[in-house]
DNA sequence: AAAACATTTCGTAATTTTGCGAAACATAAA
DNA sequence: TTTATGTTTCGCAAAATTACGAAATGTTTT
């Protein structure tokens, strides 16, 4: 019996981990705070990139929401982090996927 | 005097390459042709995936136009396969982003 | 020349993404 | 309590992506 094909879980998951990577201000963001190893604020990413205050919040959400990133608060400011959990396997998942 | 920051090149070529992964369609192909050492034609991998054989010819185009595939024509068939050496830049750029 | 085969291109629609400025929100400082 | 600071949310518009079926293309077989 000839049953409906579905994309896979794992041609999903990586589909969805690409996504992430997909525009050039959300690399930015990541490669600001996996290879500078530090947290940073969005006043300090915005001077770098040619994108509203508001289109980088955009982009910090969607990084938030895809589980690479988070925010931890300390007021008036929000320091965004790299989830090294999640990056891990994300890389894990992609370098396999490049083998 | 403060120019307007543009996004680097770097940057934009690995959004690039992540966008190119960046669809369950796409990363099906890929897998298919990288992953199996095989080449393989659109009417080969139609079966496999939930979508119209149009649709998957424009995934197909764009993967073309990304540089990762190319299609050798044997007619009346079109044998896509992986485009080793560009295939191996990405990897070689998305491992050493994901660092 | 007609029919069959494999695939793409075209036209179009629905959805998602990207972008901005204005307004709102939350906290800290005056 | 007003003002300043840092950031997000809202409302909207423009552009890009994804999707489909129908028609077109190019080749081989009959």
């Amino acid at each position: 019996m000839a049953t409906k094909p579905k994309f896979t879980a794992q041609h999903e998951q990586i589909a969805r981990i690409a996504k992430a990577l997909s525009h050039p201000a959300r690399v930015y963001i990541l490669e600001k705070l996996n290879g500078l190893q530090t947290c940073c604020t969005s006043g300090e990413m915005i001077g770098d990139i040619p994108i509203a205050r508001s289109t980088l919040s955009q982009h910090l959400k969607e990084l938030k929401y895809s589980g690479l990133i988070q925010g931890d608060i300390e007021p008036p400011k929000i320091k965004y982090c790299i989830n090294r959990k999640n990056w891990k396997i994300a890389k894990m998942i992609l370098n396999d996927f490049m083998k």
